[in-house]
DNA sequence: GCATATAGGGTACAACTGTAACCTCATTTT
DNA sequence: AAAATGAGGTTACAGTTGTACCCTATATGC
């Protein structure tokens, strides 16, 4: 994911969120999921939408009518965001990340529970290589 | 934390960092560290103390000069940081940040082994009540 | 005492963000 | 066909952010 992509704003993740769900939406739809969502106009959805494409975050197809996809998954910007939340306040290091999450609770009992599971396992598998 | 102090801006962050680091500082020293760290001109960051004075994430003192404090430790940043991130690129999930940072191996071998034992040291503490 | 450096206060200004309105052309409705 | 509706394009405008300059009064060096 490039610079571009990375700097999506909180409103325009709005929009993301609801191409994210949809997959291949026209304006129209685009419209109704965030006014569904948020109750921002019509318009500023497309003032959003057109600012996602400039960053292209988003791409448009047309067919009949144009269409939008998002050109970057949930999963790429989280990772980006994360990364970069990481750098400026974590010295870097993502285990201080996690290891603020234990110390702040913000893991309940179930979560601990999976994520002992999943550390288990890791270790297991990438313990003896690398 | 209240929400005007969450609202530290990047490069805000560079001056806080600067004062994290050295708890009561006059603005020549603050110029100094962040002039240090980022180049930019003093009056740069005299705008920046000012702006993070007016957020309330610094305080002032008169002492002959004025000496400048943060009033918002990085911890507290960083948790707010964090927990907004998860709000809105993980579906609230703690557990899926977590998750995400396994699968996209941002967690080394020794990483995964501290976090191992801390996970099971708070399967111990915690598992049973609560 | 006069020159100069510095602290403190105020102002600047373009880019980006949040939030929209306006205009025009084509299509659908009556 | 006249009117209403909707799609697409363009423009707006205040607040925030990044990055800095200018002015004044006081302290400090000779």
């Amino acid at each position: 994911m490039w610079e571009r992509e990375a700097k999506i704003t909180d409103a325009e993740l709005e929009v993301m969120e609801v191409l994210w769900q949809g997959g291949d939406l026209t304006l129209a739809q685009v419209k109704e999921g965030v006014t569904a969502r948020k109750g921002w106009s019509g318009d500023t959805v497309k003032t959003l939408l057109r600012r996602l494409l400039e960053k292209g975050a988003v791409g448009q197809e047309k067919r009949g009518v144009y269409h939008y996809r998002p050109l970057v998954s949930r999963e790429e910007l989280g990772d980006y965001k994360t990364r970069t939340l990481i750098e400026k306040l974590y010295d870097g290091k993502a285990k201080d990340l996690v290891a603020a999450l234990v110390e702040r609770r913000q893991l309940d009992r179930s979560d601990v529970a999976e994520l002992r599971d999943l550390f288990d396992k890791l270790w297991e598998e990438r313990g003896e290589d690398a």
